[in-house]
DNA sequence: TGTACATCAGTGAACGCGCGTTCACTGATGTAC
DNA sequence: TGTACATCAGTGAACGCGCGTTCACTGATGTAC
């Protein structure tokens, strides 16, 4: 609230973050110099450190960011596909595909998961950092896994598979679909990929 | 033939390669130093640079050596799979199945994809490098893809997907499912994935 | 077989630049009385 | 309303270390004659 009211408290913090997302993205965490993001934002080194205390500060409060943002961008698509379809199979359908369609909406394709750029440089990270990384990827197993378990009450499964597994899938799907896009340089490729998931959603409980 | 029966020729430059390779799954490029290497591999700085130009021509040099090394391991897997069942079909379920046993049979878990580490720092790479991981993700799309129009022939497909996408997708879901491995540290993630893609393409061909 | 030269696979020392970090200080804004 | 003090959001200068790269040189091995 003060936040809002003062000149103090200003979004220089929020402005490094953003800058630094991007920055590490592009060309990962030990590429992405102090320097550069200071000189994006307008202030002197000093100020960086005034707002993190070191370094891999900077790195844990870029990925609690990320995680958060992300949860509550999924938390209100879902919402609005229930919302749209109550039956707890079609509201995940309708959700799957408000979804690949978001990921088609980047006209840029899909700047990259945090999450995944941290896992191919986590020697760079301590401890706190790789247990918040970890900590995330099974929020989302868990978080789809309750959905298999509700819709599978009024839809028995015709094909046998472990719902964990199934959970986890969408992350791979979407996470490597990042990277088949960025390499192939085809935008399409996250869409495709969330739709072949749902394809084989919708078989595993309605049949082929 | 003259590097096996001559002391010249050795394989220091092949040891610096190995070494990098991990030390880049690990934590990245630009945090990979030379001198890392060099007292892994034990020679000086400057001998690096006698089998390396400079730092973008090692880059080049792990990628190329990578991608043809994936190249023959997969060529091998699927083709003793087609010995064992020549149906089209069968053959490549058979090849995923083996595929994913390999994946299993790795006691550290997944040291990870080099194209996926170059896709997250690729502002780090030249365009020839860039070009590099742009083919060789194109070349595993075609390969997989001639593989379904030939099942295509004897199993008319139940689900109507594009091939291309689902050739992707096995990509997608290796790179991905690495992904999800490193950060829950579940080795088991990987084994998993590519047997739901193999439940995937029997349920498109077979029916559920 | 011996000799002269070429190539291979490095060594050793030096280079400057950019990096993350520290420390003493400062002006503008907010709060208590 | 005025004053004293505290806090916020930085500044400016300096630090040493590690980085990639260069250059002149070298001893062991291979090749031509």
């Amino acid at each position: 609230m003060n936040q809002v009211l003062t000149k103090r408290g200003g979004d220089t913090r929020e402005k490094l973050l953003e800058v630094a997302e991007q920055a590490v993205l592009e060309k990962g965490f030990a590429a992405t110099s102090i320097d550069e993001l200071i000189s994006a934002v307008g202030i002197t080194k000093s100020g960086f450190f005034y707002h993190f205390s070191d370094k891999s500060e900077l790195a844990k409060a870029l990925l609690q960011r990320y995680i958060d943002g992300e949860e509550t961008l999924l938390d209100d698509l879902f919402r609005r596909a229930y919302e749209l379809n109550d039956d707890p199979l079609h509201g995940f359908l309708v959700g799957l595909k408000m979804f690949a369609e978001m990921m088609a909406d980047l006209p840029e394709g899909h700047p990259g998961c945090l999450i995944a750029a941290y896992c191919y440089q986590e020697n760079l990270f301590n401890q706190d950092v790789r247990d918040l990384n970890q900590t995330a990827m099974l929020e989302w197993r868990r978080r789809f896994r309750k959905q298999f378990d509700l819709i599978a009450e009024r839809y028995p499964p015709k094909i046998d598979v472990d719902f964990d597994a199934l959970a986890d899938m969408i992350s791979a799907l979407v996470d490597g679909g990042i990277i088949v896009s960025k390499a192939t340089r085809d935008k399409n490729v996250l869409l495709q990929q969330v739709m072949l998931y749902r394809d084989f959603v919708r078989a595993i409980f309605l049949g082929a």
